[in-house]
DNA sequence: TTAATGGTATACATATCTGTGTACTTTAGA
DNA sequence: TCTAAAGTACACAGATATGTATACCATTAA
């Protein structure tokens, strides 16, 4: 086995090109052109693209949540501080040159029907985060963390958008001010 | 001229079915057979499908814009209570049936490139929205009218978000209390 | 050595995509 | 009523989509 398993390669050039360019504009062949490999070993580990485009949704969630909690947890220690934190870690991301949105909301749009399994992998992707954010809330010792992490949560979704669509680098800054309301209200 | 023009026909079909289907999962073939035009006369009127979808956006941000504002302005008379009426809108619209996100947002998406024509009318549309709750922020008596408009704004997407990608119908009445909160401190 | 595994390359089947061309028909206005 | 514009129907071109089939090659383990 190589270090890099031929999957692997799959759904890491998958996530690339979904992410930059739609998952109905991406085709597989440009897929597999960039990831090396033939179409064959594509459809001998996935048995539809729609079936790809799903594990790379998984990928995605794995890879963003993980990288979103490493990154708060990293810029502040006193979990209170880590609340805001997790504002200054978005705002990180906005800034990085491929961003393109959230690729879940972005699947959304695509997939838009709610029985649709990517629409569901998406919708199960903001739960997880939300709960993430719950917990920091928890361990800032928040009166009704659930709620608190409800209004964090869609603020952030709300600078994304205005990220994505209008190109507003300072999203996460004004979404910053507006989170410490409703942090302070809390505590 | 008939009452409706096919240009008209055929605009009104695609904003269905791109709004329903997704941009690149919606074929001229379906929109033509729809709107009962043939696609010489669709080709007749617009020059590529691309000019078509920039069309309906343009559509759509008439339709969407003018509705915003008739719905707001019917279920509130005092400009204060116009602002919180703006959520009660956006939740009226989060319950429609045919309720599949932002049509803005669903493009940006899938025309992800800022400097495109299409991913352009969104970010203008976004701005068009703002300014609308500015104007009813300005006769509220804000204190500064566009910063009560970013946060409104900001909400509001949230929102969207979250009621499109989750199917939370009820993300409109969170998104109402948070409102109040920042008018609140605005007035 | 041999056989199985997993890969490549490539042609192919089938469908659908956008967009054009041709020939006929309807409609509306002078 | 005649003419011009606008419409329909439909074939077609050329590109691209997903997915399959065939033939061959490299590695590895029995």
């Amino acid at each position: 086995m190589p270090a890099v398993s031929k999957r692997e390669q799959i759904v890491s050039q998958a996530l690339t090109l979904f992410y930059q360019n739609g998952f109905n504009a991406t085709g597989i062949d440009r897929i597999i052109k960039e990831a090396g490999v033939s179409k064959k070993t594509l459809y001998n580990h996935f048995r539809s693209k729609d079936e790809l485009v799903l594990a790379t949704l998984r990928k995605r969630d794995e890879l963003f949540r993980n990288n979103l909690m490493r990154e708060t947890e990293r810029l502040a220690l006193a979990p209170q501080d880590r609340l805001l934190a997790l504002f200054d870690a978005v705002g990180n991301w906005f800034n990085e040159v491929s961003f393109s949105g959230c690729m879940f909301i972005n699947a959304s749009a695509e997939f838009s029907g709610s029985d649709n399994p990517n629409h569901m992998v998406c919708a199960e992707h903001k739960r997880l985060v939300r709960d993430y954010i719950k917990s920091l809330a928890e361990q800032a010792g928040a009166k009704d963390p659930e709620e608190l992490a409800n209004q964090l949560n869609m603020i952030i979704e709300g600078a994304i958008v205005n990220a994505h669509v209008e190109g507003n680098k300072d999203a996460a800054k004004r979404a910053k001010k507006m989170g410490e309301v409703f942090i302070n209200l809390a505590l």
